[in-house]
DNA sequence: CGAGACGTTGAACCTATTCAACACTGGTGG
DNA sequence: CCACCAGTGTTGAATAGGTTCAACGTCTCG
């Protein structure tokens, strides 16, 4: 029953060290959120970012640093974490590849609340909080998909309060897998594959659980043939079934 | 030992069935939010704001209704709740007088992710998702505070997450009771009087707990004249002591 | 005054944590 | 190229924190 092998989890990527996106503006211009600007107008915030490579686990900022910054993911995925008082970590998200973090409020808030750190190698830009602000003040239409982001982010947090609040272990890992597939998924003949090296420590951070709890949960999926999942990373077989566990709509 | 008493909450509101509040114009004024706008466009989102009134309890909109109108709270205490599948509900947040609540994000949100309903007696204001779209298309520089605002109740979700991820019940409570004596508490002689009607029940939807266990927890602050309580009212008597309990910063 | 809501307390039970030992994997250096 | 080792994952047994179910006390309102 050892369904083991090496990571199918892809983890090419463009340069080692320096990060080598030439194309910002392209990106940018892809953003949904920067959609529907001229061009002379991406151009210049263009000039406004930066772009920084990390190395996977390289952090990029700190809880109570001064939040100077907004960022935005290029490619490879960023985790957002949260640090209690106990050594143990709380994952809040795993972002990739053209969504926000940092500094996104431009005001009242002056340090960072949570940290922020590479989970694959990654590439971001980043911007000027004030630089940012100034943006959405020439160009007025942003701060309502600023808007939209956030009571976005808001909802996930909520539902994350739910989760924590009334659900069983078992549910709330079938719930954050699914979320993950929907997210981070791409088809594979194993099933759907989270596509971003993923551990069982990783995966007690989004839960609320402990790794070991993770483990003996993890290993039941398995068994009952829901899930297949190997050293840091995780496929999704039987989609239904995992629904199935979580309760009801995804 | 007994300290119960009759209720110190006070709960005197003008008037009961409708709501009286004809100074809706001073009232959106006052809010930070509207600060900075001139009397002429103040008049004109005054007409667009309808009040309600609503007795305690009184629903105000249902989790799953379409989003159509924003909310702000005028007089009384209105709390949010999400349904979880077991009976139990959540509550997220107890609103008081200027802040806001329902469709704030005006776009994507076609349904409340939550339900919303008077915690006490309560005069609300209400407008249009689309008219209050179109104001802050007149006035670009309130999305900004729309956007502090989200911010803040994001933090706030996030702070949730944390403490249900990672703290035992009774820290959870004290870290709850010090954010609800620093919102909505008032000094009295017996200590910081957390200013809202308050039941075992109504604490364990905030804490993620169940009635009993709050009951008991509250029973041994209580014995470590920590605080003080009764039917439906709880103070704060040893402000320090209940810091010490959450941990370190408030 | 009575009824129902609210609060308290006890005891049994159960889920998840904790602590610990062990197994597997992949990468590194000899 | 192989052996070893650290990181990762698995599994077991004991324990603890919280829930559940239940009974009872107490306050408030009609």
């Amino acid at each position: 029953m050892k369904s083991r092998r090496k990571s199918p989890v892809n983890l090419v990527i463009t340069e080692p060290q320096h990060c080598s996106i030439h194309l910002r503006l392209k990106i940018l211009g892809r953003l949904p959120f920067f959609a529907g600007l001229s061009a002379k107008a991406l151009e210049v915030i263009n000039q406004r970012f930066v772009e920084v490579g990390y190395q996977a686990d390289e952090m990029i900022y700190a809880a109570g640093d001064p939040a100077e910054r907004l960022f935005v993911v290029a490619e490879g995925k960023i985790k957002l974490l949260q640090h209690p008082a106990n050594g143990r970590n709380i994952m809040l998200h795993i972002l990739s590849s053209g969504e926000f973090f940092g500094n996104l409020t431009t005001m009242g808030v002056v340090t960072y609340p949570d940290t922020a750190q590479a989970q694959t190698q990654a590439c971001v830009l980043s911007i000027r909080a004030d630089d940012f602000r100034q943006i959405l003040d020439d160009h007025p239409g942003l701060a309502l998909k600023a808007l939209e982001v956030l009571g976005e982010r808001l909802s996930s947090a909520n539902r994350r309060v739910l989760q924590l609040s009334s659900m069983p272990v078992e549910q709330r890992i079938a719930f954050t897998l699914l979320e993950l597939g929907q997210k981070l998924g791409y088809p594979q003949d194993m099933g759907m594959l989270i596509d971003v090296p993923l551990s069982r420590d990783d995966l007690a951070e989004m839960t609320g659980a402990t790794p070991e709890t993770v483990s003996r949960v993890m290993s039941q999926l398995q068994n009952s043939g829901i899930v297949v999942s190997g050293r840091q990373w995780i496929a999704i077989s039987d989609w239904a079934g995992l629904e199935a566990l979580a309760g009801q709509e995804t």
